[in-house]
DNA sequence: CGTCAAGTTGAAACAGGTCAAATACCGTGG
DNA sequence: CCACGGTATTTGACCTGTTTCAACTTGACG
């Protein structure tokens, strides 16, 4: 359950059973559900809590008056909700599931004692926070740049690898409990095209999407066709040697950066 | 020269006269320069300091493989590029010089004293780096909805609100010494798009724009053709009273937020 | 086995891209 | 002070990726 935060924080340092009882009982606060659609925080909310995802996902999503609506972020389990959240007055934007979820609050105190009392722990939430905004920049570049049918691929080599450091894959597969409007809004395209375009990546063999279960036959591949370069994830530390889950290595070249 | 870094950050809080000398000082430390289009730092670099933007505009951006440029985010002078970099190990992005441009270098021990000996400049760099997320946040909506009309206007309004704060706009005027294919790799467009897109914004009387010269006759009609809204960028706190920089107050309703 | 959301399809329209050339601008050296 | 060369801006004609609209099919679930 909650040991998906612990693998996730061990792609970028080791920490001592201490520091993973620690992180285990931080889940063991108030958890909460919600149904699919409902919203966790919403815009102009003074924000209160870090949310820890313990199953389902999640988007951050901004609406405009009109009723256009970006996905800025997805959630998956094992991710943090604004670890840096106490600072500002008000949400700039909502955080609403997308499937049944649950999640743990996680009080301003408790992550206040976590951060003097563990050193580890801080450093690596530190790295989660700033991976957190990494991705928002490659999102950035995402819907600049991309094709559809590049930024798809994308998204969908993004989230493999993230549900992967946490342990979510099964081989090359994993759930995907994603619809293709929520696809479509997240990628900035209609959900007509996003239809389309998936037909394509189907078509030349690069995932198979069907229901709520995703397989990446070949990532690299899919890497590749989509223009991914996994840098951004900065999964290249210390504990990354463990990172061979599911007898898997990182793909692209995240060695070869010459000076 | 530096305390533009100072008008920035009282926009949050009330800074003590002993603040504003330890933030000054920050300056004097080492200041470089760099001509227009050359790098402050590289993608694959390992970020040694952080670099305070003393004069001058610079940008992030990342490139593909095949030659694509996306700015993922403006510097003008007053700006801190990356607050929190010390945890990761290589940059996945490059920072560069749009202008000839004067930086001031802040040690990682100089960042650690005062963040330890100064609660109050230190919650207000958390906010500054808070709100730089909250920037890209937008700029993640600006790229997935908005129209090339919106978008650019929606781009112009936030570097003209980020300047007023410096303290470097003149009335409803500004320097913008950006040329229209740095708008272009910014907003995702094409050099030829923006051009028109920037020609339809002065017919309709809403920018005028020559030069490096930027002129906002109606800052509101601007903001609202392009679904602007300023909650992002958070300017609603203790100081912001002090905000009425040039005799103008800050624009569209960032009160009416309702339950 | 009905109902509602999610996914799929087709045809037509349009925003924005591409290519290529012309013009304006600006700093520099003579 | 002017001519020069390179960069930035502007224009025109044409092309295409993506959107729009509207209907139809499939699938999940009570």
């Amino acid at each position: 359950m909650h040991n998906l935060l612990i693998n996730k924080l061990e792609q970028f340092t080791k920490l001592s059973p201490e520091d993973k009882q620690v992180l285990a009982d931080v889940a063991r606060g108030r958890v909460w559900v919600r149904g699919a659609r409902e919203d966790i925080i919403q815009e102009g909310d003074k924000p209160t809590c870090v949310n820890l995802i313990l199953k389902g996902w999640a988007c951050r999503y901004k609406m405009l008056p009109d009723g256009r609506r970006q996905i800025i972020a997805f959630f998956v389990p094992g991710d943090l909700c604004d670890l840096h959240v106490f600072v500002l007055r008000a949400m700039d934007h909502s955080i609403g599931a997308l499937t049944p979820i649950t999640f743990a609050e996680i009080s301003r105190e408790t992550l206040r004692n976590i951060m003097s009392d563990h050193p580890r722990i801080t450093e690596a939430l530190w790295w989660d926070a700033l991976v957190t905004v990494a991705i928002q920049r490659e999102w950035t570049v995402n819907l600049g740049q991309r094709s559809a049918f590049e930024r798809l691929g994308h998204l969908l080599c993004e989230l493999f690898l993230r549900l992967r450091a946490v342990g979510l894959t099964q081989g090359n597969a994993c759930e995907f409990p994603v619809t293709q409007t929520e696809l479509a809004d997240a990628t900035g395209l209609t959900t007509v095209h996003v239809n389309r375009t998936l037909q394509e990546l189907r078509g030349e063999g690069l995932i198979e999407l069907h229901g709520k279960h995703l397989i990446i036959p070949d990532l690299e591949a899919l890497e590749t066709a989509s223009v991914f370069n996994l840098n951004y994830l900065h999964g290249d530390h210390e504990g990354s040697a463990l990172d061979a889950r599911n007898g898997e290595i990182g793909s692209a070249g995240q060695r070869s950066r010459g000076a």
